[in-house]
DNA sequence: GAGTGGTCTAGACCACGAG
DNA sequence: TCGTGGTCTAGACCACTCA
């Protein structure tokens, strides 16, 4: 038996899908749609709180329930065979740095490997289409092992590693979680809307961290694409 | 303001965090603990709610809210680095597998480049520590492609491809998402617990597809792991 | 059958956003 | 200020689990 959020849900989907409601929009107000389903608002915002976490919907406080534009998927290409961690698209991608010198907070010196309150440049980095956030990044690089010629930008804030000794060794941890408060807002995403939580360690041939990237991309918009080749005939490995 | 699902939120993590309510342990139902915190049973509800999206409760209908044991977070290694695809454990981790032969559904077709209704095997696997279900595979493989020997089992069925002509690519795709109300329920996870899923798909040496292989890990149990190593030296890549 | 969580109601009041 | 969503109440009734 499906309940009465589910097929409300469903309803609305389609209603959606079929362009009755079309990207953007403002759908009607959660007591006219309660009044039109004949529920309660609790109700009616429980079978929204199903599309939210779909991203098809989404909630402004004090505003409305809009119509989410579906936005091109975007992905993370990892591993070797990434030039560049980020990859071009067609679209108009714009990009956003603002870089600063901190002192390593706590949980960083782990990952770094550096003592505490050790200087470090920070990046925080964003992409956007339009005006819809893509994906969050901060990114970490020991003072010592910097470019010298601030200020970074761009993808090259991104790849800063490259302009330092060569890398002998990346990680790339993936988690999936749900985003924090914070990542909520400023992604302008559901807090019900799973996120890829991407964490990039690279490490020179002296063995010392060059960069940490923490990176945080929404479930509903990106992916993560790893490929793999082997050396088949005199072959060796690409970069 | 913390608001007041919040604050009980809190207020409960607490007690499991300190060892007053402890790992399997029932808490006290939804009525008591609204009458202990003097609130509405749905605000004690929602209160539930953020817990079993941290995966920190699981409900079960009719029975009661359980304090969910903390399990180990598992790491699958993707990438030239992983021998096998899945490590091993120092702790009991059951697998199973069942072995089906199906004809290609069509949204696999596309996936592993068969003509529809070709010919599969299908292994449906997953692995457990103790009671608990860790991850869900579905892999596929066409059966002109598969080892004489089957049924595949254990960790042989995970990393069947091994078995055939020697690879040429592996592609490795990560999305984060909620779970399907199937996955939930197998899987043992609340739906608002973000899921990894990864799909990798091995090519040989002439460009078939020689498996593919559909990955569900809870967020909250699994982390996906790739490390690239750069060539120093006269070292090549590593398998 | 007794007790649990699941769904839903019909309100009240608060917090936010735009004009 | 007005209309929006956000939080919360105090119930009712249903569905499930276990003894």
């Amino acid at each position: 038996m499906p309940s009465r959020r589910h097929a409300i849900a469903e309803d609305l989907r389609q209603q959606i899908s079929s362009g009755h409601f079309k990207p953007g929009e403002r759908l009607p107000s959660e007591t006219q749609l309660a009044n039109r389903y004949t529920v309660s608002t609790s109700t009616l915002r429980s079978a929204l709180a199903l599309l939210q976490g779909e991203g098809l919907v989404e909630k402004i406080h004090g505003n409305g329930n809009f119509v989410r534009r579906p936005l091109r998927r975007i992905t993370y290409t990892g591993g070797a065979a990434a030039p560049a961690p980020w990859t071009a698209f067609s679209a108009p991608l714009r990009m956003t740095a603002r870089t600063m010198n901190i002192e390593a907070p706590s949980h960083l010196t782990a990952l770094l490997n550096v003592p505490p309150q050790s200087p470090l440049t920070e990046v925080l980095f964003a992409t956007h289409e339009g005006k819809t956030p893509h994906s969050l990044a901060h990114i970490y690089v020991p003072l010592d092992r910097a470019p010298t010629t601030p200020p970074l930008a761009g993808r090259i804030a991104v790849s800063a590693a490259e302009l330092c000794a060569p890398l002998s060794e990346v990680q790339e941890r993936i988690s999936a979680r749900l985003p924090t408060q914070e990542e909520a807002r400023t992604l302008r995403i559901s807090p019900s809307l799973a996120v890829l939580s991407l964490t990039r360690v690279a490490t020179d041939a002296t063995g010392r961290v060059v960069e940490a990237a923490l990176l945080v991309l929404p479930g509903d918009r990106a992916d993560v694409l790893f490929t793999t080749l082997f050396a088949t005939e005199e072959r060796s490995s690409k970069e």
